[in-house]
DNA sequence: AGCACGCCGACT
DNA sequence: GTCGGCGTGCTC
């Protein structure tokens, strides 16, 4: 047959690597080799088979494929290819990037966790444990059918410990997986509004790839959407892949999707998942064992051999986006590998990202709006524009907002002020020369931290002693000017002094677990008033909560970043989500010194397709993504001018072609960052392939540069320039 | 990326 | 006389 294979290898070259084998068939075609590579041996996947090697290389002998894994399916390498060819990435590094971690060793991967357990008789079991024995009981009631150590394990805290004590005494048996067929009389939801009901059979009824943008406000039910069109997909035979922007909110989603579909496999991919459970969850999917696969961006590498849905919930997210590396959008891959695959993805949101907004206005993806609250009574909260100019504040609160927090706390009502800056303010300034307290590595100003009595930069994490008098003249008079969220804090504690006031930013629960215990003093009546930043805007439910004050948004408004008015406003419309249920209509107090502005407007008229209309209209007029396509070239180096000469050069090397512009290399907008300096070059046009072609061979020529003492990196489809 | 080879300053 | 600095080049 074959002599020879070819290689990708975890090195940063664009090349593959041939080498012997005795015997090769198309079958190994996926598997994991072991090759000798220069003087060690790394562990590489097989991407083709060859009869003749390419160029005049000393061949060498492959000297193990693995095949303690199923070999990656033909589609997963495609997607592999698809994704180094459109982010200018060597296939090795994304073949590495995709796979769990333990799949880079270069030994087999012998599961235990793989194994699946099950009771011999989990009826006559749960007559044997004593009654009392509620945690056994729930266990012994899984044990029914089968299920993996890693779900055993997160039923609770003891719970493997009994398993294995079960299965010395033989009460469970390891089994031979076979996944039960889904039955949709298991998964019984609440009754759906016309609007979901509208959704999920466009979706179900959907032949061949279909993508769908599912624009519901908060609280519109989206999630019960896609578990309505996750059950159809289950009810086809199919796997379904969910994607989710975060950890935090994978549990969450995780918990819904156990209730609903008990029986049904589940397996949870994403970075807080251990490496051996990441590598066995993904030989479940790979089997077709796992039928429903949820995670975050790395998850949407998963093979699915029977995948027959895709969901990308929040798709708007910038988390999906990875920021180094191989920076891929898997909201992007997600779509195709739909396409691919020739199935529906459902990319929902209640605040689209305008690349997707677009492509709905434009036909490419059908849009399904969600408008009304689900659960029958609730409104959306009501929204009040704050004028503040000109206005006094006590430490950046108007006098109509404590008065409304007063009302909220004397109901009995929870309170969110909501203010997107930790620590106690963001600039410690002398009064007699001005001097400002700022990073040394970076070009930052220092955030002061009054309690712990620092001052700490918000992006290198460096941190000084809070200086006694100002550094450069001595003056005593150093002022905290703005306001962070300590400060907030502070403030609230002195004026409303009987209530419980609870601060939850990055730095209040830094501590494992306590971010968790924060929210379960909110859902327990712990916590009267919340202050916090956008942690608490995502995804959790605070039934108690009626009122939101969002204090110093306005910077999102001017920022430099394109980006930001949609940043801005999917934030806002996210943390105004949070007020009011069923019982009573939430109230959201925005304080702005410009209540006119569009933004601003829209948003108090729950009006997201105004917004959007008129931000791609901005969009269009000034040549902005999603009517151009972007890729940026970074560099950076000890010395800012040494970035700037290489991407003038790199410039020069630019194969440019109609219609692809290039623009000059500038100083990135962190200049320095972690003592780097760091500058980038911007490449935009609105033909995608056009740039594609170009970027291709333009990272060519760059690659073959010789003696470049500057890191850089190619960002395409950047989120920030 | 690693890891070699390779040619110039301060140490047992 | 060597140990070791990191510049340049290679990995099938």
């Amino acid at each position: 047959m074959f002599e020879y294979v070819r290689v990708a290898l975890d090195v940063p070259l664009a090349g593959c690597f041939d080498y012997r084998v005795e015997l090769a068939t198309a079958a190994d075609i996926g598997r994991r080799a072991v090759v000798p590579f220069g003087n060690k041996r790394r562990v590489g996947v097989i991407v083709e088979t060859v009869a003749e090697p390419a160029g005049q290389y000393a061949i060498k002998p492959v000297e193990t494929i693995l095949d303690d894994m199923p070999a990656l399916p033909a589609d997963l390498l495609e997607l592999f290819h698809f994704c180094a060819d459109y982010y200018q990435h060597p296939l090795g590094q994304v073949i590495h990037t995709a796979l769990p971690g333990r799949f880079r060793e270069p030994a087999p991967f012998r599961s235990k966790e793989a194994q699946r357990y099950q009771a011999v008789d989990a009826v006559a079991l749960r007559q044997l444990l004593p009654a009392r024995a509620v945690m056994q009981h729930r266990l012994a009631t899984e044990l029914a059918h089968s299920r993996s150590e890693a779900e055993l394990r997160a039923l609770a805290p003891g719970a493997w410990k009994v398993v294995q004590q079960w299965l010395a005494i033989g009460w469970v048996k390891a089994v031979q997986a076979v996944p039960p067929p889904f039955d949709p009389a298991d998964a019984v939801g609440p009754v759906l509004n016309a609007e979901q009901q509208t959704a999920v059979e466009a979706i179900a009824a959907a032949e061949g790839f279909q993508p769908f943008l599912l624009h519901g406000v908060t609280g519109s039910g989206k999630t019960e959407v896609y578990l309505r069109a996750i059950a159809a997909a289950l009810a086809r035979g199919r796997q379904v892949l969910v994607l989710v922007p975060e950890i935090n909110l994978t549990p969450q989603l995780e918990t819904r999707f156990r209730a609903r579909f008990p029986k049904v496999s589940l397996v949870s991919l994403h970075s807080g998942v251990a490496d051996g459970e990441r590598a066995a969850g993904w030989v479940a999917a790979a089997t077709g064992q796992a039928r429903l696969v949820i995670g975050t961006r790395l998850a949407v590498f998963t093979p699915m051999p029977e995948l027959g849905l895709v969901i990308v919930d929040e798709e708007h997210d910038s988390s999906f986006k990875q920021q180094d590396g191989l920076r891929y959008s898997a909201r992007d891959m997600a779509v195709y590998r739909a396409r691919q695959r020739g199935v529906a993805v459902v990319l929902g949101s209640a605040t689209p990202a305008l690349e997707s907004w677009h492509n709905a206005e434009i036909g490419r993806y059908r849009r399904l709006g969600l408008s009304q609250r689900a659960v029958v009574g609730a409104e959306q909260p009501e929204v009040l524009l704050l004028p503040t100019r000109r206005q006094p504040l006590q430490e950046g609160l108007h006098r109509h907002s404590l008065q409304a927090i007063g009302e909220r706390l004397a109901r009995r009502e929870q309170v969110l002020v909501f203010l997107n800056r930790r620590g106690y303010a963001p600039v410690m300034m002398c009064g007699e020369c001005g001097w400002m307290a700022a990073c040394r590595r970076c070009s930052a100003r220092f955030t002061l931290h009054l309690r712990e009595r620092v001052l700490r930069c918000h992006y290198c994490g460096l941190e000084d002693r809070l200086p006694p008098v100002c550094p450069g003249c001595g003056n005593q008079d150093l002022r905290p000017l703005g306001q962070g969220t300590q400060r907030l804090e502070d403030l609230l504690i002195a004026r409303f002094p009987h209530a419980q006031v609870l601060r939850i930013d990055r730095d209040s629960t830094r501590r494992k677990g306590s971010f968790a215990a924060a929210l379960d003093d909110i859902h327990g009546g712990r916590a009267d008033i919340l202050v916090g930043t956008q942690m608490l805007a995502k995804g959790h439910d605070f039934p108690r909560l009626t009122l939101v004050v969002v204090v110093g948004a306005d910077g999102g408004l001017f920022a430099a970043d394109f980006r930001a008015a949609e940043r801005l406003y999917a934030q806002l419309a996210q943390v105004a989500g949070r007020a009011g249920r069923a019982e009573h209509r939430g109230e959201v107090i925005v304080q702005t010194d410009f209540p006119e502005h569009p933004l601003y407007e829209a948003l108090a008229q729950g009006d997201y397709a105004a917004f959007a209309a008129s931000e791609l209209a901005e969009r269009h007029r000034a040549s902005f993504p999603p009517f151009v396509h972007q890729a940026v070239l970074r560099a950076e180096a000890a010395e800012i001018e040494d970035a700037l000469a290489f991407l003038r050069q790199a410039a020069t090397l630019a194969p440019l072609c109609d219609g692809v512009e290039l623009f000059d290399p500038v100083p990135a907008a962190m200049q320095r960052l972690n003592d780097r300096e760091r500058a980038q070059l911007l490449l935009q046009s609105p033909h995608r392939g056009r740039l594609q072609s170009v970027l291709a061979d333009w990272m060519r020529a760059l690659r073959a540069l010789k003696g470049v003492k500057v890191r850089w990196a190619l960002d395409v489809d950047p989120l920030e320039i």
